[in-house]
DNA sequence: CCCTGATTCGC
DNA sequence: GCGAATCAGG
C-alpha cells in the first residue's frame, strides 16, 4: 500500500483532528499503526499529547547504543546534553468545542455527553462520539474542496451542559432538554454560557444536525470507492476488534 | 496487560 | 521514503 495523495490527505486531516494513529491506520487499511505514526512525522506534523514525556538531561540512553561513542584517545567526559527548549505548541485554530477527549476526560461526563447528544434509538446516529471528520454527501451537501477549510471543524457535542435547572437565558432556545432525533443537534454558542443552545432546525433524516450543519459536520474527503449505504460510517466509527 | 506516540534504523 | 521494532508513559 502506497501513501497517495488521497491518503495523505486523510492522514492529515484525521490526524489534526485528534484521531488516534490506530484509529487512522485502521480506517486507511492496509498499514499499521506504525506506519501511520512514522509518515506522520515524516510530514512533519506536530506531535500531539503523547504519553511519552522528553527526557530532559538523561537524554541519550535509549537503546542509543546506535552511537558509537567517537573515541579519539583518552576520551574526555562527555558534555551532557544540554536541554534543549520545549517547543511551545501552537494553540489549535479554533473549533466549536473541545475534541481532545482522551487529554482530560472525566468519566461522568462521557455519560452526559451520551445522555444528552446521542439519545436518538431512531437515528442511525452517524458519529455521537466523533463527528469530527468525514465526508461523502448521501444528504446531497456539497462538499468542498479540500484546502478551502484547513482546520478541522467538528461539532463536538458539549460535555456538561445539563445546567441543572433551565436558564431564563436559554428560554425560547433549543435547550438540551429539547434535544429529539429530529431537531439539528448543532450547539450555538459554549456551554456554561447563559445563552447556549442547540440550532433546533429539522434535521436531515439520517443525520444528527440540521442539512446546513451537516455541510459543516461532513466535509473531509473519503475514499470514495465502495458506495457504503445511508450512515456514512466515520472514521472514528465504532472500534472493531 | 491494554493503550498511546516517539524514535531508531535496516531496507 | 517506508515501517517494524523498540522504547517509554498512561
Amino acid at each position: 500500500m502506497s501513501w497517495t495523495e488521497e491518503r495523505i490527505e486523510t492522514l492529515k486531516t484525521m490526524w489534526e483532528g485528534g484521531q488516534t494513529a490506530s484509529q487512522i491506520a485502521e480506517a486507511l487499511g492496509g498499514v499499521s499503526r506504525n506506519a501511520v505514526i512514522g509518515k506522520a512525522h515524516r510530514l512533519g506534523l506536530q506531535s500531539r499529547p503523547s504519553p511519552v514525556k522528553p527526557n530532559e538531561p538523561a537524554a541519550a540512553k535509549v537503546e542509543a547504543e546506535a552511537k558509537p561513542a567517537p573515541v579519539v584517545a583518552a576520551a574526555p567526559p562527555p558534555e551532557p546534553p544540554a536541554p534543549k527548549p520545549v517547543p511551545t505548541p501552537e494553540p489549535e485554530p479554533e473549533a466549536p468545542f473541545d475534541l481532545s477527549d482522551e487529554a482530560e476526560d472525566d468519566e461522568d461526563e462521557d455519560e452526559d455527553q451520551d445522555d444528552a447528544v446521542a439519545a436518538s434509538p431512531a437515528v442511525p446516529r452517524p458519529a455521537a462520539d466523533a463527528p469530527v471528520l468525514r465526508s461523502v454527501g448521501p444528504g446531497g451537501f456539497v462538499r468542498q474542496n479540500p484546502g478551502e477549510q484547513a482546520p478541522p471543524i467538528a461539532p463536538a457535542p458539549p460535555r456538561r451542559l445539563v445546567p441543572a435547572k433551565p436558564s431564563e437565558a436559554i428560554a425560547g432556545k433549543t435547550s438540551l432538554l429539547d434535544l429529539n432525533d429530529r431537531i439539528c443537534k448543532w450547539p450555538l454558542g459554549h456551554p456554561g454560557e447563559p445563552d447556549f443552545h442547540f440550532c433546533g432546525d429539522k434535521v436531515n433524516p439520517g443525520f444528527p444536525y440540521c442539512v446546513a450543519h451537516c455541510g459543516h459536520a461532513y466535509q473531509a474527503q473519503m475514499p470514495r470507492r465502495d458506495r457504503r449505504p445511508p450512515p456514512p460510517l466515520p472514521y472514528g466509527g465504532p472500534r472493531v476488534r
